[in-house]
DNA sequence: TCCTTACCTCC
DNA sequence: GAGGTAAGG
């Protein structure tokens, strides 16, 4: 069930000025993005401006110009569940109410193939990918207002933003992104990617092979519950993770699965922290991650040793020794990032996030094309010192 | 309730 | 030590 992978690029309306797609498919928050090379293309060390992924059971290449998203599908296989869901009756490009968008919902809703005429080489029409790619980077939301608002926020915001143009909040698959950051406790992004690239070759599917590389998809919750996992993960270099891994599998499975998934989007956000601090190997922090990730919890802040000495933007007092970050002091984090930020918080932490990323610093690259006025320089307006 | 420490592995 | 968590004081 897999697509020649020479099917041509397509795209969709999205201004440069809305979404940077460097920033916010390489700056941690998905492990599963690259940098593309085609090895034909002679000199393109690391500037071809292209991407290479998997999400929705989709290899996407993707890449930008001023005034479009465009998008090449290089394999793709049906959602796992889709036959077995009740599928048929949500057509893939009715509005959704905003607010309720979930990708894994879509994805769960996704209809059999054989109900749409057949467009060229793919298994679906061209909509439902661009409905894909607009749910995945929350197109419906306009970034630069935000911007705008959170500039007025804040200096440190001001300060960064310049630099730091149109990081998009993902709204990824709650699967991939709740046992991706089980693995990155105490790791860097680059050791996070391995790891999650040896979940998917050992425990997910294949979805072609292209170019030497074969792409798999993420595995289900099933196939990380097995009794088996565990110890396997460990040979792999897992850690004390590998137990994290099963025991959250097997506990979500016990739960309900992606149904037990699809309620946490539908409790407010405090209620879905807790319910998901319940499983083993997640904290407050990675609770926090899967709320703002992939559950439209956007007022979530994880706060991580990172974060935290960013906060010190914000809050006095928080000591300049301490290494571990206390729940005293996480609360007392995210609730100030609350405060300043309002509603969106999580966006815009996460904004900041990657302005303070070592691999971006000092990178013209990030800055705003020079087309760009929608987000203007920042003004001022004092707000520091609590 | 709040704060330390061990934990796997890689760099 | 690293973008944390769970166990024990």
């Amino acid at each position: 069930m897999t697509t020649a992978a020479g099917s041509k690029w397509r795209s969709l309306l999205c201004e440069s000025s809305q979404l940077q797609l460097k920033a916010t498919l390489l700056g941690g928050q998905s492990f599963r993005w690259k940098n593309y090379k085609s090895t034909g293309k002679g000199q393109s060390e690391d500037a071809s401006g292209e991407f290479i992924g998997v999400f929705a059971n989709i290899v996407w290449l993707l890449r930008q110009t001023e005034r479009e998203l465009q998008y090449r599908i290089v394999g793709e296989q049906l959602y796992p569940n889709a036959a077995s869901t009740n599928a048929a009756q949500a057509p893939v490009n009715s509005e959704t109410p905003e607010g309720k968008n979930n990708l894994a919902e879509v994805w769960m809703k996704v209809p059999e193939p054989k109900e749409f005429a057949k467009d060229s080489e793919l298994l679906y029409p061209a909509a439902h990918y661009e409905q894909l790619l607009r749910i995945y980077f929350r197109l419906d939301v306009d970034l630069e207002q935000h911007y705008r608002k959170w500039i007025e926020c804040h200096d440190h915001f001001a300060n960064s933003a310049h630099r730091f143009y149109a990081v998009r909040q993902l709204d990824q698959d709650p699967v991939e992104n709740l046992f991706s950051f089980i693995c990155s406790q105490n790791n860097h992004i680059t050791r996070i990617s391995d790891l999650v690239e040896k979940l998917c070759t050992n425990y997910g599917d294949k979805i072609c092979d292209h170019e030497g590389t074969t792409y798999w998809n993420f595995p289900s919750v099933e196939a990380l519950a097995n009794g088996a996992v565990e110890g396997r993960l460990r040979e792999l270099g897992f850690g004390y993770r590998a137990k994290y891994i099963q025991g959250s599998a097997a506990k979500i499975l016990s739960l309900g699965g992606l149904e037990w998934f699809r309620r946490l989007t539908e409790l407010d956000y405090k209620a879905a922290r807790t319910e998901l601090i319940g499983l083993p190997g997640i904290g407050p922090k990675v609770a926090d991650c899967v709320c703002l990730m992939s559950l439209n919890h956007l007022q979530a802040i994880p706060v991580d040793t990172h974060v935290f000495q960013l906060a010190k933007h914000y809050l006095s007092g928080l000591g300049n020794k301490t290494q571990a970050v206390t729940d005293k002091q996480y609360v007392l984090v995210a609730d100030k990032f609350r405060e300043i930020y309002g509603p969106y918080a999580g966006w815009a932490q996460t904004v900041l996030f990657c302005s303070d990323l070592r691999q971006f610093k000092d990178r013209n690259e990030n800055r705003a094309p020079p087309g760009d006025k929608a987000v203007p320089v920042p003004k001022k307006k004092a707000k520091k010192g609590n």
